[in-house]
DNA sequence: ATCAACGTATTC
DNA sequence: GAATACGTTGAT
């Protein structure tokens, strides 16, 4: 019930069957770019410690936890109750990071960064968020290598939630970015990965230094060219238009060379972006 | 909304 | 370090 048939196939780790699923493997494998490699973590737990704020703005109760959130029924009894499935989904009251209005359906991100070897696990004892331990330290149980993701039955991850608990969980923006202004690579269709995106730099990842006291627009990503548009593929400047004219003090490319993605206004938040306009389009 | 200027990320 | 170009800001 997780993955839809077209989602499984990308995901089968058996060994590439096809020319799309070989050509995804051997982007995963090859190196990173320079530039992408100076790419910094983005860590989930300010986006956890936004998305518990949120929660408690919304909620009437003043008791809502983000610990109600993750691990419902830890939350609320289950004391010496061995450990449980996690249900896929959460109450559906309140703020829900399983269906999220925006779409926003972080474990099945999280579940297909790290099949896609593009998230990392990367425990640090003086990492651990003011959530840190949850579910796991729990049960007195211990995260071992920082990689302990069980999958269930199906294969999807059970025990992610943990994960989600921990600030140390990271994401590396440089390889993966989770907004696409110019349309994601991941691409539902056909199932596949379209990993467009990926041999040229995926660009996009904002509010990652947009946090209070980074100074702003500075650190900011930048988005690139999309390289197919019309404005992208005219060759040399017009030398005539006001940015070529103002070249040394604009520093704007030539107005007819301007690609049409970055005429748009970039897409804000974290959020995958898709050519049809929906967000884990898979889910929906 | 458009434009110019500037800051600065990125590439060479 | 220079050149290029994206993002932001302020003026119009």
């Amino acid at each position: 019930p997780y993955l839809p048939p077209s989602m499984a196939d990308t995901l089968d780790m058996s060994g590439p069957s096809s020319p799309e699923q070989q050509r995804a493997n051997r982007i995963l494998s090859e190196p990173l770019r320079r530039s992408l490699k100076r790419s910094h973590p983005c860590s989930l737990s300010e986006y956890l410690n936004n998305t518990n704020r949120i929660a408690h703005h919304h909620s009437s109760s003043s008791s809502t936890d983000i610990r109600g959130f993750l691990h419902p029924t830890a939350a609320q009894h289950r004391p010496n109750q061995p450990r449980q499935p996690k249900p896929h989904r959460a109450p559906s009251s309140n703020i829900d990071l399983w269906d999220s209005p925006s779409g926003l359906h972080l474990a099945h991100a999280a579940e297909l960064l790290m099949r896609a070897g593009a998230l990392t696990l990367t425990p640090t004892p003086k990492d651990q968020g003011p959530l840190g331990g949850l579910g796991a330290g729990g049960n007195g149980e211990e995260v071992e290598g920082g990689s302990r993701v069980e999958g269930d039955s199906m294969g999807c991850v059970t025990d992610f939630l943990p994960l989600l608990g921990c600030s140390w969980f990271s994401l590396n923006p440089g390889l993966f970015a989770l907004t696409a202004g110019g349309g994601g690579f991941l691409t539902g269709g056909g199932g596949s990965m379209g990993m467009a995106g990926v041999g040229e730099g995926v660009e996009g990842l904002r509010g990652e230094s947009s946090s209070p006291g980074s100074g702003g627009g500075a650190g900011r990503r930048k988005r690139k060219r999309c390289g197919e548009c019309v404005p992208c593929r005219r060759m040399g400047n017009c030398e005539e238009c006001s940015a070529c004219r103002n070249r040394k003090t604009g520093h704007q490319i030539c107005k007819y060379r301007k690609c049409e993605q970055l005429k748009k206004k970039a897409a804000t938040g974290l959020e995958m972006v898709f050519p049809s306009g929906a967000a884990f389009p898979w889910l929906q």
